[in-house]
DNA sequence: GCAGAGCGATGCAAGAAATGCAGCAGTCCC
DNA sequence: GGGACTGCTGCATTTCTTGCATCGCTCTGC
């Protein structure tokens, strides 16, 4: 659409900081843009943004109107979506915002599922944290997401949950292996690598030792539960991760994982959830169904 | 906005019915028009109208384009007034749809009372009768409704509700005047003069006398409310009305009003209401919590 | 059955609008 | 205090939109 084009260079110029770097990532001169930002404030009646020395800044009617340019685009790209299924052509694009857990196994899994039956589909996936997949939702930046523990705001709507409880990952021929479940207490016996706070098995764990007498001291931390993961198995290290985020038993490679007793660990949450009251494109609303589906499948 | 001017148009073509037809209401020639739309529609993907020998007709994708069209301008319309508002300007314009009954006293007394306070924001009101009051809110014809005893739709979400015992009117001095109440079987005794049966009074009247051995002829029917209260007297004619669509007792004039009695005929609900997950403009979401305050005042 | 009126679509020339270049004034950093 | 950056503007050019005349078509009325 020509017409929106204006709308997008403002999001482009907000992107930028300013004019003239906005025009060079758009291939303009800075000439033209700044004439359409000016007419579009003319019209608006207000300055969008503010003029710094250094660059420019969304004003207050600025940011009014960016989530304006954000919702109505979203909307846009919905009708061209449904308008696009109704010609038949089972085309689209998702934009999935998804923990770190999912990004292993499930996501892949899935899309690869969606993208036989729907080969033109195209996916964009995102690792965002319980935080900012929320806040991807609201400013349309993802279609959907999948978020385990989230921080719960407003303007969010709940498409499907499957619990998800507590395992512990260990290298195979680890003492804890040979339980089929594993107490809290067993684990403060081994050295943890902890996933950092910002993480719903973090926050789960460490709501479970405030009430317990049971403290494990992470003597790693990371943001990846990679590397976590990949870390050297001789110090009979452990870490944590949720069953949708674990190989099937008989992929596992080096690593076994073994369920916290839910006594000790309740099982979390994992969302699948969109921007309330926002009707999806097709093909997001279809993979949504087909994930809901497939959660439904994993959950206990 | 300039660049939305493409969307008004096919608005246009769509209110008209064919392209030569819209280029004239919109004073220019079809030959542009037609070229703007073969434009959209090449962007797009797919035909907005289907080319019929005598003009031209909204196609499936050209229905999804035309609501998101709506509810676009209805969003942009929200920003500019929000952002009118934080400059200080206090001016807006508010679309109300409402029933018949609130035409004569309740709309010109609470719109004159919003105006004393901001005299530049403008009002639209428009007679909708109940199953059109809603059709006007999901097609962003209007900001808020006032329907008595509306067809729920789904879409709509209620602000507020007043309930309405349904009064009688008659001539000032008619035998019923002298009972503060009155029974249905009074009213049998009388000629009728009934609201059609489009009206929410005619409804609950239509129930009362199902439940009970009551039965009132319309002698008069009439989709005037005016009308039927205007209906000389000399007939002892009596007609129907809810509190809010009559006057105080003191500015009756000709007629009083006396309450049917609610065992007889159970009360009705006056509905404020707004589209679903819409953020209303600033005037039009402040005149609503008026009017949902003054519905308070003349709940009871 | 045939002319007329209405419709949408298109080639071509004139007009309008957006664009790009060069240069202004201002602020910040080194 | 110079250099590098910012947003902004006058003028020539390009690009796009518009309007006229006209085509092919379908339905209507005689």
């Amino acid at each position: 659409m020509r017409h929106l084009e204006t709308l997008d260079f403002i999001v482009a110029i907000n992107r930028a900081g300013s004019i003239r770097g906005a025009a060079e990532s758009l291939a303009i001169t800075s000439t033209a843009l700044n004439r359409r930002l000016l007419a579009l404030e003319e019209e608006l009646g207000a300055p969008v943004f503010e003029r710094l020395p250094r660059g420019v800044r969304l004003s207050t009617a600025g940011e009014l109107l960016i989530q304006h340019i954000r919702s109505q685009r979203a909307d846009l790209e919905r009708v061209r979506s449904q308008i696009a299924d109704l010609k038949g052509e089972r085309r689209g694009h998702v934009r999935v915002a998804c923990s770190q857990a999912l990004l292993p196994y499930f996501m892949p899994r899935e899309i690869s599922a969606y993208r036989a039956e729907h080969p033109r589909v195209t996916f964009d996936v995102n690792l965002r944290d319980r935080y900012r997949a929320e806040r991807a939702l609201i400013s349309h930046e993802a279609d959907i997401a999948l978020v385990f523990e989230p921080v719960r705001l407003a303007d969010v709507q709940v498409l499907a949950t499957a619990p998800q409880p507590v395992h512990v990952v260990m290298v195979r021929d680890h003492p804890l292996a040979a339980k089929p479940v594993v107490r809290l207490s067993d684990v403060a016996e081994f050295p943890a690598g902890m996933p950092s706070e910002e993480f719903g098995v973090r926050y789960l764990l460490d709501i479970a030792m405030r009430r317990s007498s049971v403290s494990i001291v992470p003597d790693i931390e990371s943001d990846s539960f990679e590397f976590l993961r990949c870390y050297p198995g001789p110090e009979l290290m452990l870490t944590f991760q949720i069953p949708i985020g674990l190989p099937s038993d008989d992929e596992g490679g080096p690593v076994v994982t073994r369920p916290i007793d839910t006594r000790d660990v309740p099982p979390g949450l994992l969302y699948l959830a969109q921007m309330r009251g926002r009707t999806l494109p097709v093909a997001a609303a279809n993979f949504a169904r087909q994930l809901a589906g497939a959660m439904d499948g994993a959950a206990g």
